[in-house]
RNA sequence: GUGGCUGUAGUUCAGUUGGUUAGAACGCCGGAUUGUGAUUCCGGAGGUCGGGGGUUCAAAUCCCCUCAGUCACCCCA
């Protein structure tokens, strides 16, 4: 017999079992009917693309992160390694048909060949929705409504959308004349709330070459504390007289009084205005945000986006501007996990019939019709074992209920309708397409 | 991509200064009653000690390489 081959996965790549599977496809469920209740609508995309649609918007990171081949007919090609620069491809190929403004949301793997860490992977699921062709800060608005509605009816506990405007930060950077080192001054920002003032302030010195004065200035803006208005107040002294600025300013107000105006109370605290969140993706123009858990900040964000200006300027002259963010689904599962707030199920259907009395099959699998038919999902054991070993595995795979049907049952037209939690059992009629076994399973299940 | 730590059964882990056929718990399969599952009792299967090479009379144990996990940097979801 020749040696077998070790089953194993590559680096950076999962297998789900049903265990792992079920809660993710709960997320992705969630946010799929989240994102159709504002009328988004679905695409896919192909996870290949020709290389030069990937490498064109890359920076030199992006490029070595990139899966990269020869295919079979000699084309140089490559694996998505987000979902927003299909869609900029997407847009601007078919922009026409489409219309705008355009709501899509896509739900789709991605690659990135880079160095593995907890809750970080080379395959992994992206959950995007954008509005594109609009400037209007409705779609703002929207973004941050998604985000709550789907934080909301996911059960994560309370949260915290930070956002922040990049015309504040370009607005600050222009004024303190450090427009031509923006990209490493935002990205050493960015660090702030993890590394702390100190090390930031002497990053922003020694490696990005900022005099002390403006990173004194920088600091001054990032570290304000108080309530919105208050920190928004300040934000507008510190980079008064520059225009984009006080445009952010004036986008920012805008959008929480919009919020505020929308939601209830308590929702509305939720937002925060942050000035050191940036986002480190350079093609963010307005609007960006973060949100983080208040049970567990330190997973980091689970949901972000931001406002573009013109999405596919690599593939059209068209100018399509746009809003859009992604929920972190990777950091999600780890937070529900953690906060024990994911039923450990391993099936996708509440009821289990045991194969109890072996001549009866067809009587078991016609009971179990009439259940579907009634919206029941029903799950029918495929061997005659042992009544208790049956049992175990119903119970180990979390159904809710058994039925329990022998000879003696059938011989009186009736069932046994277990509750698997409580071990309570009520006998019921099998009468009229077994409606009151139906009738039972709802009143168990509690609906 | 760079550096640190880790790798023993399906899972969580023992395994002494290198020393005979590598153990436990839980899980899995079967039995203790062909009719009732988180408890009990008995039995069973399951391990190339991540993989390869080296040192040694002898390697799970020491050395090198490699694969994988994890942490930090980088970057980001």
């Amino acid at each position: 017999m020749p040696a077998k081959i070790q089953p194993r996965t590559l680096k950076g790549f999962r297998d789900y079992p049903p265990a792992k599977m079920i809660p993710r496809e709960w997320i992705i469920e969630t946010a799929r009917r989240v994102y159709r209740s504002y009328g988004f609508s679905p695409i896919d995309t192909p996870a290949l693309e020709y290389l030069e649609i990937l490498t064109g918007k890359g920076s030199a990171e992006t490029d070595k992160q990139l899966y990269r081949f020869e295919d079979h007919g000699g084309r140089q090609v490559g694996m998505r390694f987000d979902l927003t620069v299909p869609l900029a491809r997407f847009v601007a190929q078919h922009i026409q048909e489409l219309g705008t403004p355009f709501k899509r949301y896509q739900i789709a793997n991605v690659w990135r060949g880079e160095n593995t860490q907890r809750g970080r992977y080379r395959e992994f699921m992206q959950c995007d929705f954008d509005t594109i062709g609009t400037t209007s800060l409705s779609a703002d608005i929207e973004m941050v409504l998604v985000i709550n509605d789907l934080l909301s009816t996911l059960e994560v506990g309370e949260f915290t959308i930070h956002i922040n405007h990049r015309g504040v930060l370009n607005g600050l950077l222009e004024k303190l004349d450090l427009a031509d080192k923006a990209t490493d001054v935002l990205r050493t920002l960015d660090k702030l709330t993890k590394i702390g003032e100190e090390k930031v302030r002497r990053e922003l010195t020694e490696t990005v070459g900022a005099t002390d004065a403006q990173a004194e200035q920088l600091l001054d803006l990032s570290s304000l504390e108080g309530s919105n208005e208050k920190m928004l107040d300040e934000a507008e002294k510190l980079i008064a007289g520059n225009e984009v600025g006080e445009l952010g300013i004036a986008g920012l107000r805008e959008l929480i009084a919009s919020v505020s105006a929308t939601l209830p109370p308590q929702a509305t605290d939720r937002i925060r205005f942050e000035p050191s969140i940036c986002r480190g993706l350079d093609y963010y123009t307005g609007i960006v945000l973060e949100t983080t858990l208040n049970d567990l900040p330190e997973i980091g964000s689970v949901a972000s986006g931001g406002r573009y200006d013109n999405l596919a300027n690599l593939y059209t002259n068209q100018k399509l501007p746009g809003v859009g963010a992604s929920l972190g689904l990777d950091r999600l599962l780890a937070a529900l996990e953690e906060l024990g707030r994911l039923e450990q199920v391993q099936t996708t259907a509440e009821v289990f019939i045991p194969f109890f009395a072996a001549e009866r099959r067809n009587d078991y699998l016609q009971l179990a019709a009439q259940l579907r038919a009634a919206g029941i999902g029903v799950e029918f054991f495929p061997d005659a074992k042992k009544l208790g070993k049956q049992l175990q595995y119903a119970n180990r795979r979390g159904f809710r209920i058994a039925l329990i049907l022998g000879g003696d049952e059938f011989a009186a037209g009736e069932c046994q309708v277990k509750d698997l939690a409580t071990g309570d059992s009520q006998t019921v009629s099998l009468a009229e397409d077994a409606k009151a076994v139906i009738a039972e399973i709802r009143r168990v299940l509690g609906n």
